[in-house]
DNA sequence: AAGCACTTCAACCGCCCGCAG
DNA sequence: ACTGCGGGCGGTTGAAGTGCT
């Protein structure tokens, strides 16, 4: 038996609202307030909609001191922050906000700001690229590089994340997806590729780490993805760094960005190897990226 | 001006959780 | 302890708006 709705369907009205309907959801409001039950309001208020499609309306449109418009620089720093640290939790970084709905910082963040960061963060990978190459005098000592992570702490694709911080555990699968990494250089791919193929033959394993970054795959599709995140960012202590560059899911916040390019981290490193991407993306977003290619 | 592609955002859907009975 | 209900939440959808060719 499944649940009952929490109103009849098919008397009720769908779509947006109109002014009427938002006249008497308001004045209805404003005079009695919402009763603690958004199921009996709109029968009380004589409104032909779902209780929480009055509940919604009011939260997100009607309610007082609702900021509408443009977010600022600063509420762009504190979604970018808090997403990084807590994902997508849009009531809690909603609450940071006053004025702005969840559903407005949702929105804006789908929309707006992880398009900037993503920007961002291929702006970093280029940036990263160019100065690795500049520094590069031969294939074979990249190569050397990307042994030594691979052999230090195999790139392992993970099967699944299931909160933005539950990564004490970190679950890896052998699966034979991962990896199709087009601009991941030569000498990582080598290393990734070999890690995987060690792996390959084991249904599912437990990495225990103390270092809580994450190398993820889409599983079957490919692509690898790194969490940055504050905690990681001081709680990652280790030894050597080497990041590569892959093509595919990007992970940030809990939130799998397709498609982007994304840093590839092929082993626990120091915190500020953490930062460097993200504080890179960030100053992008915010129009800093000359000082920072430059710095 | 028309058609198409892309973006924005209000609203809906369905799941989860806490509480009351 | 169990069950049902309502509130809250995050993900998704689709209509409207905008820009481009």
């Amino acid at each position: 038996m499944g649940r009952a709705p929490c109103c009849d369907k098919a008397s009720v009205k769908k779509g947006p609202w109109s002014p009427e309907e938002d006249r008497k959801l308001k004045e209805y409001i404003d005079e009695n307030g919402t009763g603690g039950n958004w199921i009996a309001l709109p029968h009380k208020a004589g409104l032909k909609r779902c209780g929480k499609s009055c509940r919604l309306r009011w939260l997100n449109y009607l309610r007082p001191n609702l900021k509408h418009g443009d977010f600022s620089d600063d509420e762009d720093r504190i979604i970018c922050s808090l997403f990084a640290t807590i994902g997508s939790r849009w009531s809690i970084i909603a609450a940071q906000l006053p004025g702005r709905t969840d559903n407005d910082i949702k929105n804006y963040w789908n929309t707006k700001l992880k398009k900037k960061l993503v920007h961002g963060l291929e702006r970093y990978t280029a940036h990263s690229l160019s100065q690795r190459s500049s520094s590069t005098v031969s294939s074979s000592s990249s190569a050397a590089v990307a042994a030594s992570p691979a052999e230090a702490a195999p790139i392992v694709p993970l099967q699944h994340l299931s909160s933005p911080h539950d990564y004490s555990h970190l679950i890896y699968s052998g699966g034979g997806g991962g990896y199709g990494a087009s601009s991941m250089s030569t000498s990582l791919l080598s290393a990734a590729a070999a890690a995987a193929a060690g792996s390959r033959d084991r249904e599912q394993q437990t990495l225990r780490t103390d270092a809580p970054c994450l190398v993820d795959s889409g599983g079957g599709g490919g692509g690898h993805g790194i969490y940055f995140d504050e905690t990681c960012a001081s709680a990652i202590s280790g030894s050597s760094v080497v990041h590569g560059l892959g093509t595919g899911n990007f992970v940030f916040g809990g939130l799998q960005l397709l498609q982007a390019q994304a840093l590839l981290l092929a082993t626990s490193g120091a915190a500020n190897q953490l930062d460097e991407p993200y504080s890179f993306a960030a100053s992008c977003c915010y129009g800093e990226e000359a000082a920072a290619a430059d710095g």
